[in-house]
DNA sequence: GACTGCATGTAACGAGTTACATGATTGG
DNA sequence: CCAATCATGTAACTCGTTACATGCAGTC
């Protein structure tokens, strides 16, 4: 239940609505865990009936109002127990490493077009993060402001520095992976070199050729031979 | 839908009962996409009305069956498609790292609590990571040895080194969190000091005392602190 | 005859995604 | 008066988790 705790810690820092909350949510915990709007509403009436939060009406122009929600004793205390307890790390679920295990059913065009877009990804990552972790260091966030400002002298070092090795770690993280696209890349050229080099073509035959110039064996695409297995 | 695709391809290998699917799947596809056969046999059926796989049901002794799916050209078609496909990358979502970003709330023991438990996972993935790339780099486990043989010639090589290379990333990612947990710990053991160097205690009492040495101020526990936001 | 492995499921729930939907307020 | 932004939702759906449930087959 992280999308709860998230929302928990984020009013701990300051009372809000709904909305500001979703707001606060896409320009600080969600660079860590995403939820959009539609999840966090329920989730917030959901809180309230379980008493970690109140809510109380707020006018807001002539005949609008909103909902501000605070937190509870309760909620304050559902904040510090999960912050203490340890909750199973979850199992591994990697759509991009699971595809990447399989680019033998494509080809060498596909494998580096899957290996360009994950670089591409995880250096834009990093931008973000490198960028939101100097706002953190020099403590200049909204959030953090109001934060720092409540918490006792001796706290403020910790809140900055949890923060901020998380998005260390997830630099390195976004590094890690940007590495690991090069490498596959490099590898798909060094396959491809080698296919080549097993079907030496006549000087000046275009690449393209490299798909079907053996003549020997049965029709070959790539993903066929599938008969039932013999046993 | 990685689930279906992760099943297609085993299913490319060799046509099996959702049995063997399940055991094959936690032998190899898990490491990467974790799946339980609750959700492998529905997603079977699913797949056969919607004409990727047909199964037939085959005697096992004297009164039991057994439904042995194999893949339809359909199945193959639609691997090779989602091979083909990018796919967006999913938004970030990390339970560990958002809960890390509030340490603040608890205690150094926490902290270190987690921190410690983050290695100790990681280091563990790692194990099972190694071991099992050391298995395919030798072509030495069932499924592998079942897609080589079945495999052209000249395939074989990418079947092989792809799958290296993903496990391979996902080693040095688990090296990646084994370096920050140690980085987590080693910076709690920092705030902790910077902790006791501004509280100081008389010499020779023991660190035990840090907590409640001074007598300045409210009783400071260290993960106290929650009066509701004075404004 | 008991235990282990093979084989296949259901049901209830929780979490997350996408799209649709509506209306008030504020500032230019 | 129009657009942006504040504010709050619902509905349908997919995916995944956990627990419960059943029964045959082979072997010691």
């Amino acid at each position: 239940m992280s999308l709860r705790h998230a929302l928990l810690a984020l009013l701990e820092a300051e009372p809000m609505s709904g909305y500001s909350l979703a707001k606060f949510f896409d320009q600080s915990v969600a660079y860590v865990w995403h939820a959009p709007h539609s999840q966090i509403y329920p989730e917030l009436r959901r809180m309230e009936q379980a008493g970690m939060i109140t809510g109380r009406s707020e006018a807001r122009g002539t005949f609008a109002t909103k909902r501000i929600y605070s937190l509870t004793d309760d909620g304050r205390a559902e904040l510090a127990r999960w912050v203490e307890e340890l909750s199973p790390l979850p199992r591994e679920r990697d759509a991009a490493y699971l595809k990447s295990s399989y680019f033998e059913y494509g080809d060498y065009a596909s494998a580096r077009k899957h290996f360009e877009a994950h670089r591409a990804h995880h250096e834009e990552q990093r931008r973000r993060w490198e960028a939101h972790v100097k706002q953190l260091e020099n403590r200049d966030t909204d959030l953090l402001r109001i934060r720092l400002a409540q918490a006792p002298e001796h706290l403020r070092k910790q809140v900055v520095a949890y923060k901020v090795h998380v998005y260390h770690g997830l630099i390195e993280r976004a590094k890690q992976e940007v590495r690991w696209a090069l490498a596959g890349l490099r590898m798909v050229d060094e396959l491809e070199a080698e296919t080549v080099a097993a079907r030496p073509a006549p000087a000046g035959t275009p690449r393209k050729a490299v798909e079907r110039t053996k003549s020997a064996g049965p029709p070959t695409r790539v993903s066929r031979r599938h008969e039932p297995p013999r046993r």
